[in-house]
DNA sequence: GTAAACCCTGGAGTTAGCTCCAGAGTCAAG
DNA sequence: CTTGACTCTGGAGCTAACTCCAGGGTTTAC
C-alpha cells in the first residue's frame, strides 16, 4: 500500500499553518518531512499531518514549543525510552493537564457568574464585573 | 475600614511575578495602583492583588495580556459598557473557553491512552507512542 | 546616621515564535 | 516553451512578553 504524500503547500493548506511555519517547525525538529523529491521537494505523509496538527492543538492551549516536543519526543526516538519512562512523563503530562484544565474551569466558573449575574439589558454595566464574579468565587 | 495596601515587592512576592513584571503590566494598563505614597511608591490594594492572580491563571492557560485585557476591561471601565455588551462578551467568552478546555481534554485523552497502553516495564518503547494513541482516537 | 534593601523612571536587551525577503530552481497549463 | 504558481536555502526583521540596566531617591534596621 503507497502512501499518500504532501508537498509543503498542500500540508500547509490542510493543517492551516502557513509554508514558513512548517519549515520553522522543522527546523526546530519538531517535525521532519519522511522524504524529499528529485528536486528537493519536502514530501510529507499523513502521519506528518497527525503530527502538525497535533501541534497545533498543543499550542492552542497554551504549551511552548519545547513542551510540545518533549511530548513528541516519545515518537521522535521511541527505541531509546523505556516502557517505564513513558509510563512516568506521561503521568506527569496527564497531571500537568489536570492542572491546566482546572484553571480553565476557574475562569470559566468566574465568567459564568458574571455572565448569569448581569442583568444583560441596556443600561450600565456598572455593578457587573469580573473581579465581584472572582470575589464571590474565592469566597466560596 | 482601612485597606491594606501592598508595595510592589510584597505583591510580587504574593503573586510569584517579578517586580518589573508588574510594573510592565502597570504600563500595559492591565492593572493600576490605586495611589502613590509621598514618595511616589506604588500602593496595591487587595483587589489589585485578585486582578494579579487572575491575569496569571489566565496566562497559564495561553492567553495572551491583550485578550486578558479585553477580560479585565470589563472591570477598568465598567460604566464604558452595557450589561447587554457584557452578557455577549462573556458569552463569547465562556465559548472560548469551552473550546480550549475541550481541546486540553483531546490532549489529555491522547496521553492517557498511551500512558494506559504502555506495558511501564524496562524494555523499550518502541510500540509505545503518542501518535499511536492520536490515531486511536481519530478513529474513534 | 549610615548601610542594606527597597522603590522610582526611561530605555536597552532578550527569548520565543514566527514572518518575510532575495535569489534561484521546478512544475503544470495552454 | 513560456508564464505563473510553487519550491528551495539562508538570513534579516518582527511582535509579545518580559528582563535588565543606570542613575537616582527612600525606608528600615542597627
Amino acid at each position: 500500500m503507497k502512501t499518500k504524500h504532501y508537498k509543503i503547500g498542500q500540508l500547509a493548506k490542510l493543517t492551516g499553518l502557513t509554508v514558513d511555519t512548517v519549515r520553522f517547525y522543522e527546523n526546530k525538529g519538531l517535525v521532519h518531512a519522511s522524504l524529499r523529491s528529485d528536486a528537493g521537494y519536502r514530501l510529507f505523509s499523513s502521519t506528518d499531518l497527525a503530527r502538525l496538527q497535533f501541534i497545533k492543538r498543543a499550542k492552542a492551549v497554551g504549551f511552548t514549543l519545547d513542551e510540545i516536543s518533549e511530548l513528541l519526543e516519545l515518537r521522535l526516538h521511541p527505541d531509546a525510552h523505556t516502557c517505564e519512562e513513558v509510563k512516568q512523563v506521561t503521568a506527569r503530562k496527564v497531571q500537568e493537564l489536570d492542572e491546566k484544565i482546572a484553571e480553565l474551569e476557574k475562569i470559566r466558573m468566574s465568567l459564568k457568574t458574571l455572565h448569569t449575574a448581569c442583568c444583560g439589558g441596556p443600561e450600565s454595566a456598572e455593578h457587573c464585573s469580573i473581579l465581584q464574579a472572582l470575589d464571590s468565587m474565592e469566597a466560596s
